[in-house]
DNA sequence: CCCTGATTCGC
DNA sequence: GCGAATCAGG
């Protein structure tokens, strides 16, 4: 499909109503939303009554991704980060001390950032400061924690109501 | 995960 | 000029 100019007028008049690209796109057919945008931005109506859009970004960086030519050779313009992809993040180091040590591996270490693998147990052990700190490292089944973490990471919220809840507390700290 | 617009750059 | 890939958010 090209643009034609009753197709840009089209597309001029549901940018002008508020549609999303993405809606426009759908509806002129045969174009995706990213040629919408693009279009947008070369007939130069990109800004309309944004809701959201209050956020300036710096310049990006340029695309460091290897690309696949049409004769098949694959050109890689820098040796990109590794970015292993580790998206294990402590975010809050747990109050309770987890009675679980972290998991030996086979090489005698416990799981790092490093060696964590996806379907490992996420499990925060010690301070993530110290050269010491690890991870439980156990099979994570169906999420981000061992069975035995996933029941303390993920307990329900407590309710706030001390005064009745003090009884029960005792209660549960009794046995 | 879904979505949004913005930007870059090979074509 | 075109738009896929990518980014930065909601």
């Amino acid at each position: 499909m090209s643009w034609t100019d009753e197709r840009v007028n089209v597309l001029k008049k549901l940018w002008a109503e508020g549609h999303s690209a993405s809606q426009i796109a759908k509806q002129l057919g045969g174009v995706t939303r990213n040629a919408v945008i693009g279009k947008v931005h070369r007939l130069g109506l990109s800004g309309r009554a944004t809701p959201s859009r209050p956020v300036k970004r710096p310049p990006r960086l340029a695309r460091p991704k290897p690309r696949l030519m049409p004769d098949g050779t694959v050109t890689t313009p820098a040796a990109a980060a590794p970015a292993p992809t580790e998206h294990a993040r402590p975010v809050e180091r747990p109050a309770m001390i987890a009675p679980l040590p972290p998991l030996k591996l086979a090489d005698g270490g416990a799981a790092t950032i490093l060696t964590l693998r996806d379907s490992m147990c996420k499990w925060p052990i010690g301070d993530p400061a110290d050269p010491k700190f690890a991870f439980c490292g156990r099979k994570s089944d169906c999420g981000p924690y061992c069975a035995e973490h996933a029941k303390v990471a993920f307990q329900p919220a407590r309710k706030r109501d001390q005064k009745k809840s003090q009884y029960d507390y005792v209660r549960r700290i009794a046995g």
